[in-house]
DNA sequence: AAACATTTGTCCGTATGTATA
DNA sequence: ATATACATACGGACAAATGTT
């Protein structure tokens, strides 16, 4: 097994990282539920650190919007309502629109074959009635993408834009929902135009391949 | 003058965001150079607060893209080149025609009344050549479209490309650029779609009002 | 109206990690 | 290879601000 010279060791994770990242899946899974205090001695007990990390972990979360600070009174999870979801959606379904759009010039066989693999387990787990495994598999199918493009400010907005929409189903849902047929269907179409290089149907299937569902789901809710 | 009852006060500004704001005004202007080094403590010195609001003022901008940390070694101002002005503005391109399609069904009089006033006051600005005004009085057009689209989501992320654009801008150019003649008559017509509900021309001028801009800054460039 | 309780904000000392001699 | 220098990460105490009794 050969092993990478600069292989930097795993860069230890620090305490500021774990809690950032322990601190957001509770927010998606909705262990620590939207208006939630939050009390950062408290959690700071919890976690088994000081303030420092918490704060700061807590700091990074409120720029991306899934916690308010209020100078000197107290520290919430931000609220949600059905609203979100469609404010949520469209610039994803736009980034993603423009990431397809980039990528065509630099996909490679290497991606494509990922992409055909990716949507052929994504098709067996949605036939198998496995929700959970779909719905890594679809936003798998979609990082390809997002890495074929290149373009690191794409990439790091969708990714957090991801993590809202999984803050949402989990909330609003309590389970992972399960994913339509039609996925598995404009998947296979994205693959097809980005092998003739057809632009206009590759921005207008991402686009449709996350609007759809934003429908889906929020004619569900309430 | 009335003054709202909610004033929660001036929101006392903290030692945290002070920090945020002079370091990146200084990353924008270019008195801190990309590439440059950072140190907390001679940075927490020169401010005149202590190293934790410098540290936590770093790390949002290294969420933003403006700052590398590398735990245990060094923290530095990102490096640009050339080819990060053909990957900022594409996505700010999608996003804001994304804001343009949403503010068509919200937009109201008022909204409009200051997109002609202020697009009168940028015409002035370039024809007086006043670069500065003119780059001030452009953002503020956009920043009413994203305004009227409501949509926190599409707004925190233009916001923070903008501020990339702007030391782009800065750092290759030393000095604000004189804005091209052709984005008064772009803000017209733009002006004129929203009032027809023309969708198509909005969203289509938006794209070309910051694409043409990057086409000719790249240009510029060695 | 003033003192109190609570929570966040800041300071600074120390520990830990990284690179260099 | 080990030690040393330096920068960042963390911890705990103190200060400031807010809302309440």
């Amino acid at each position: 097994m050969p092993i990478p010279k600069n292989f930097h060791s795993p860069a230890q994770v620090t305490a500021r990282d774990r809690t950032y990242s322990q601190l957001q899946r509770w927010m998606i899974d909705g262990t620590l539920q939207p208006g939630e205090k939050l009390n950062d001695g408290e959690l700071a007990e919890a976690l088994g650190v000081s303030r420092t990390p918490v704060r700061e972990a807590l700091q990074l979360l409120e720029v991306q919007g899934f916690v308010e600070m209020h100078r000197g009174r107290d520290t919430r999870v931000t609220l949600i309502d059905k609203e979100d979801i469609l404010k949520v959606y469209p610039p994803l379904a736009a980034l993603e629109a423009l990431a397809g759009e980039l990528a065509l010039g630099t996909i490679d066989p290497e991606h494509m074959e990922r992409l055909r693999c990716i949507n052929a387990d994504f098709a067996q787990a949605v036939r198998e009635h496995q929700p959970f495994q779909a719905m890594e598999l679809d936003e798998q199918f979609h990082n390809v993408i997002v890495d074929a493009a290149e373009n690191p400010y794409v990439a790091s907005y969708i990714s957090m834009l991801q993590m809202h929409i999984r803050r949402l189903k989990y909330v609003f849902l309590k389970q992972p929902v399960s994913i339509a047929q039609e996925s598995i269907a404009e998947h296979n179409a994205i693959i097809a135009a980005f092998e003739h290089g057809d632009a206009d149907t590759v921005t207008r299937m991402l686009r449709q391949n996350w609007l759809r569902p934003m429908k889906e789901l929020y004619s569900i809710i309430v």
